[in-house]
DNA sequence: ATAATAGTGTCTGTCAGACAATATCGT
DNA sequence: ACGATATTGTCTGACAGACACTATTAT
């Protein structure tokens, strides 16, 4: 019984939600894959880029502007479920790995409404894809992720990088500066975004600052779990998998340290590589039994 | 011009809402301190004790239960000040680092409506905290979190343990006993709750969940950020800090290693410590020049 | 002297970075 | 033979874990 001689059925029989303003809440999928670029001479491997999904606004606000996909979160489905489900919707994909990033909720995120969105990070490997335009969409690309340093202070805390985002199918190239600053106070950094026009194409509300907030936690994980894999097909060769790091890193790694590294997280098939025009590599696939990564 | 033929600023006036149901959005806190529990002989240093605030519910449902302290995001404020706002009202603390942990959203979370709650982490240390009880809560407490191994299966990838949060001021013990598995298809252990009744208190919710989340939150951040120093005052010795980490990581660490490991963190100053009965200790500050944390 | 804590030196094994050397395929 | 990639061996320095030893205070 509660102060009102209520038990708790009767209590929740009685309970009215109120009818005072609640935000709306969205979800924002950062959808990455890596892309195969083939070259012309047969002999050289295919260059790897990190490509992202975007959508291109049909309506207002920022009609034009390219935004990451999503959608409302309905009220009888979990936010894992409306993620699922948006995934499945917008790109036809059901078996996917996905992980919550963080949720962004100031209040002047959306011009329309308050808008509450949690933002996921989902990888996939390239095949089987097919990402179509909804309703609220008049066009979908992939498009290409390049981080650019500009320069490194290390006493003063500061790091300033272009960050390059482009369709070369579409012609479209998109370029935002980005200034990191980390203060005596914070030790988390302070991000300072500013649009480089190029052209007309820019992203839509915070987007540009999810999408940062995504590579840095693919950054991050990539180090301590198996994530990478999620990019590659069952089997892959061991340089394909030190390209997916080296481009998640955005630093070269020496080839010898690298195998030593990941010797336990992956299993030698009997397989290799066929009619490569150079020595052909055995093929790997991931050891789901790896104790601890690296 | 969109499809209706409206500017932005047309478009925008006309915007309407809609009256579909929103979810309600919350934030929930979980406000860590480390206690100092002093021991009869006052030549002995005092045992350090994390402790968790929690407010007894006042009403159904979970009528008698203890929740995590937390509220409504008000439509016309950032989840970040609603955390703010909350922490202000319940502890009259303003100065106090926090940080969003994850944000729950599953659809039976709270049975009198659809909740969506973003969980956040606030440290600090204890002076000036005067928790009081609000409107909803009969009563506010710190409670000791403590974790014990039972059993580790490393072939496995198994670990059971008793989280066990306790008061005992207040007589209150509340114990859990929790079973992480780490399954083939995914890396993010799975962890069952399950409740050991040692008395008629109880964890409110979903919250014995979200208390868990973050405290591996904390372990894993304390190898890397500076935010074991929250729960410091400005000035400490080098064991104080060593017994946050050790409880923090939950296990004793070797005296030499950890200073040599924390070295470029810490500025010695002039002061020591007095009349403790046995040689006195430097103590030392927060530097906040550090580079690069170990 | 003893209890209790503070503070430092050093050995050892592991591991990451750097680099070198050898192997194998297609043209 | 050459171009391109595959695969393995090893030297070195940094660093974490373990342990031992010395120092200083109050009772």
């Amino acid at each position: 019984m509660d102060q009102n001689h209520l038990s708790e059925e009767e209590f929740l029989k009685q309970y009215n939600v109120g009818d005072y303003e609640r935000p709306s809440v969205t979800v924002d999928m950062l959808f990455f894959t890596i892309f195969n670029k083939e070259y012309e001479d047969i002999r050289k491997l295919p260059e790897k880029e990190l490509q992202l999904l975007l959508i291109k606004r049909n309506g207002h606000p920022y009609k034009d502007s390219w935004a990451l996909p999503g959608g409302f979160v309905n009220i009888d489905e979990s936010i894992d479920d409306a993620v699922y489900r948006e995934l499945k919707e917008e790109t036809n994909v059901e078996d996917v790995y996905f992980e919550q990033l963080y949720t962004f909720g100031d209040v002047d995120r959306d011009p329309r409404t308050r808008v509450i969105s949690s933002s996921y990070l989902a990888l996939t490997n390239r095949e089987n894809i097919n990402a179509k335009a909804g309703d609220d969409a008049s066009d979908v690309a992939w498009f290409t992720i390049k981080k650019t340093d500009i320069e490194m202070n290390e006493e003063d805390h500061k790091k300033t990088y272009y960050f390059n985002i482009y369709s070369q199918e579409k012609g479209i190239d998109i370029i935002y500066k980005i200034i990191e600053k980390t203060t005596y106070d914070q030790y988390v950094p302070n991000k300072q975004y500013e649009f480089i026009p190029v052209s007309e194409e820019k992203i839509a509300f915070d987007h540009i600052k999810i999408i940062n907030y995504g590579l840095d936690r693919l950054k991050n994980k990539i180090e301590y779990t198996p994530i990478a894999f999620n990019f590659l097909p069952e089997y892959f060769t061991l340089t394909e998998l030190q390209k997916v790091y080296e481009l998640i890193l955005g630093k070269e790694l020496l080839k010898a340290n690298f195998r030593r590294k990941i010797k336990q997280v992956v299993v030698k098939t009997e397989e290799t590589t066929h009619e490569v025009g150079h020595r052909p590599s055995s093929l790997y696939t991931f050891n789901k039994n790896y104790q601890t990564l690296f």
